[in-house]
DNA sequence: GCTCGTAATGTTTACGTAAACATGCGCTGG
DNA sequence: CCAGCGCATGTTTACGTAAACATTACGAGC
């Protein structure tokens, strides 16, 4: 009889399946301790008040019965959930990785967990998708990685009490900001041909849409400007390796190029590549400086002289921001600029005409020492 | 005297920060919709059995209230969280990072949110950590990215209740494991490389350590003993694309040496560069053939053929494993393996002395279209 | 006209935890 | 010698939700 109702037996083994994970509760541990599950209780959140016997009694009962907190009656009872959220788009680029990784670690560091909300495409539909479900997650506070512009039209609001910061982007006045000093790098790198002599430097830059993009050829612009030199007409990539390669081929062609800035490794990449192909030796004829410093950059043909990004300072300061915000109702909005650093290898020069006719190859004149203020990294 | 006690004012006023979050409750809408709240939770829930006119009237009082279901109550109360837990070493490797992403996007699409376990270094003592981290963790199920003899070694045992599914890894008799058919696509790239004509193939192997590059040397061996090839010595690096420049440069003395396998694409990266900097040319010389397919290594110099890893279907599959395994309480252990596939691009050509003497550079012999099984994908 | 079934809704209860408050006990000081 | 204090521990309660059970109301069938 006991398994003749093949029905109620089903239903029996789909409860057990879905209830089985509730190992014992406080109340368990409290009867095999021979105490209260007050005790207990004090005892798992290791507060004062407790006699050093009984804590072992409770201590030894938790081994026995595998005790582990219910998270969910935890978070209910103390009206807060550890975690952290994180917003963002699909993890194409290494920089919204590292920093994602940074965000983990030290989350963790500071006892939360947290949670990925992934967005596919970045539509509008999207994100406000993902801010809607954000509000029925277990999240306390939100970490958002993504270019703001977006964030500004989403029209869901976010839940009462959920604080933001934003990671790599813009608008400072209305969220609390955390980012790379794109303007502090780009300037750094620009500066760096100018230096080594160039008359002028091309930009390969990011897509219109980005504001990192943007900054970084706001910067080149007016670096230039500074320094007097003539901007070349701005070359438009989409962060790809493989526009990079567009972009080169199209650049090799300018026989006064003698310098180019991309706005990032992966599009350096590319160029190097279309360089080559069309017999432009790096540096020798050209020099190319990236932005990231993407571990492969060392390794390029030749090695990358790029701009360092410090994305886990980034993440880091996004997670202490924002556990700051939530502790004292913190409401004021800023900006907070991470600095960038040099990292000089061996695809930039001096300007070939400064070099003379014939083709020296003496190597000592491939990194060169003067003109440059902030000491930068020389190789790695 | 409302606010003359400094002390109780600031303890009034943390408590005020630390519990504003939760906004409406049931209680709150059934009272606004003139209701019980028993039928607010039908509605939330979507259940039948709530008259239509009702149903509205809930509805708009929840909007006029945005309430939000508290999940944590939800769960402490369904016993489940509807959260998937990932443990991941550092995300250092473009595979780990796409597959977690194919995860979430997954997950989300199975109404699951995905909390995030990253383990700093991987040691014995981490992983533990992070195990025993996870059990207090609000999660149903469990997806570990990682090589498994660290699992194998932990010595915290998981929470009852709680599935695993192992991803990129080895040992399917213990765990769930859904991975890369790391041997089959070594395989297809050593045939690749012997179907070009090259007597045989030499390795740039991963870590000693690691599953993956154990299988793919393995399968590298055993092609070769199938096609009676003498393996040269292997050739070990470290993923990293420094390690296989190092390697490089004494592979580049090897005259004899006229295809590599590289275990992975960084490493290819850094052995293209020894290659070319020693003067040995890549295809002309020697055969390149990476694995991955990371979306840089088609921009390489020159672009690299490689096996394709489809890292989305691998996320998928654990997501939809572990949750296979939530509903019906499996405890079958298997492996699912996710074929891969070779990518030709123009790191391969036919063995240097086939050619000829002479420095022929036709380009159409650069891309061999005879003798391979399966239709590999040129270009893309 | 009464019972019975069904649909719509309400009431009670329990999930596991931890704050708030209560109890008991031993010791100190006047 | 006992008021009073402080420590260790116990008891009560509430967090928000949803299952289980209870209660209406109304119409069909006899």
């Amino acid at each position: 009889m006991g398994t003749a109702d093949g029905d109620s037996t089903a239903v029996g083994a789909r409860k057990r399946a879905a209830r089985p994970r509730q190992g014992a509760s406080m109340a368990d541990v409290a009867r095999i301790a021979g105490v209260s599950s007050q005790t207990v209780s004090r005892v798992s959140n290791g507060f004062p008040g407790v006699n050093e016997e009984t804590r072992r009694q409770v201590l030894a009962a938790m081994r026995e019965l595998g005790y582990r907190p219910n998270s969910a009656a935890r978070a209910l009872r103390r009206g807060e959930f550890r975690t952290l959220g994180v917003i963002t788009f699909s993890l194409s680029t290494m920089g919204n990785i590292r920093t994602l990784e940074a965000i983990a670690t030290s989350a963790a560091q500071h006892g939360y967990a947290v949670t990925l909300l992934p967005v596919a495409v970045p539509t509008q539909d999207e994100v406000n998708g993902a801010f809607s479900r954000l509000g029925e997650l277990a999240v306390d506070a939100v970490i958002v990685i993504m270019e703001i512009h977006l964030l500004d039209a989403a029209t869901v609001s976010l839940p009462p009490g959920v604080q933001v910061v934003v990671a790599d982007s813009d608008a400072g006045d209305r969220y609390t900001v955390v980012d790379t000093d794109q303007a502090g790098g780009a300037r750094d790198a620009v500066r760096h041909l100018l230096d080594l002599g160039h008359d002028t430097v091309w930009h390969l830059a990011g897509p219109e849409d980005s504001f990192a993009a943007q900054r970084r050829a706001n910067a080149w612009r007016s670096t230039l400007a500074e320094a007097g030199a003539v901007p070349p007409p701005l070359v438009r990539g989409d962060w790809s390796a493989e526009s990079g390669y567009r972009a080169g081929l199209r650049l090799a062609e300018q026989q006064d190029c003698t310098a180019v800035f991309a706005a990032n490794d992966q599009m350096a990449l590319g160029l190097l590549r279309a360089l080559h192909e069309r017999g432009r030796k790096v540096p020798d004829d050209v020099s190319v400086i990236g932005f990231d410093d993407i571990p492969e950059s060392a390794s390029f043909l030749p090695p990358l002289t790029t701009i360092h990004q410090d994305f886990a300072e980034v993440g880091r300061l996004c997670v202490e921001g924002v556990i700051g915000k939530m502790r004292q109702d913190g409401t004021a909005h800023g900006t907070t600029l991470v600095p960038t650093r040099l990292v000089q290898r061996r695809s930039t020069a001096p300007r070939p005409e400064r070099r003379g006719g014939q083709d020296l190859s003496d190597s000592s004149v491939v990194g060169p020492e003067g003109g440059l203020q902030p000491p930068p990294v020389v190789e790695r």
